[in-house]
DNA sequence: GCCAACGTTGGC
DNA sequence: GCCAACGTTGGC
């Protein structure tokens, strides 16, 4: 899952212990909170837009249930209120996300692009704009392992 | 700030 | 359904 630590950094979500995971405002996400996320599922936190170090910081963990309505559509004040959710069909969905631990070694993109065994990673493919995306089992230990180091 | 690569919107 | 215009993402 991406953020841009500007907005919210995996040292803001150590801090907090857990956050709602808001503001996700594109379809192929949103079906992916609905249908494939649960609690316990294992996330990989990355940097997106970073002044320091563009990569992967850190672990998180779904911790609610199932994807739920996001408060934020109908919010004037929150950063992205969309006035075409109808509230008895509400369009956009979050979820709790859990801090698990921060890698004392950054993954960085650069360091991801040269890694032959990453290379399936979704994040390095051209054109990958979605702010979450599927990560392989034998990737995900992979990445920690090397982000633990 | 630039720009490639999307995604969304709306006229037809 | 097509597609041009526009908005967004995100690396650099």
């Amino acid at each position: 899952m991406k953020s841009e630590p500007d907005c919210y950094s995996i040292d803001d979500l150590e801090r907090d212990g857990q956050t709602l995971w808001d503001g996700v405002r594109n379809y192929q996400v949103r079906n992916m909170f609905r249908d494939d996320f649960t609690v316990g599922d294992k996330v990989l936190f990355y940097h997106s837009n970073a002044k320091k170090e563009t990569g992967i910081v850190g672990v998180a963990e779904v911790v609610s249930d199932e994807a739920y309505v996001d408060p934020t559509q109908f919010d004037e004040a929150s950063e992205h209120p969309d006035p075409k959710s109808d509230p008895a069909n509400p369009r956009w969905l979050a979820v709790d996300v859990a801090f698990v631990q921060k890698f004392s070694n950054i993954m960085t993109l650069e360091a991801m692009k040269t890694d032959k065994s990453l290379q399936k990673l979704k994040i390095l493919q051209k054109g990958n704009r979605l702010s979450v995306t599927p990560v392989s089992l034998t990737d995900f230990d992979l990445l920690v392992k090397k982000g633990m180091k």
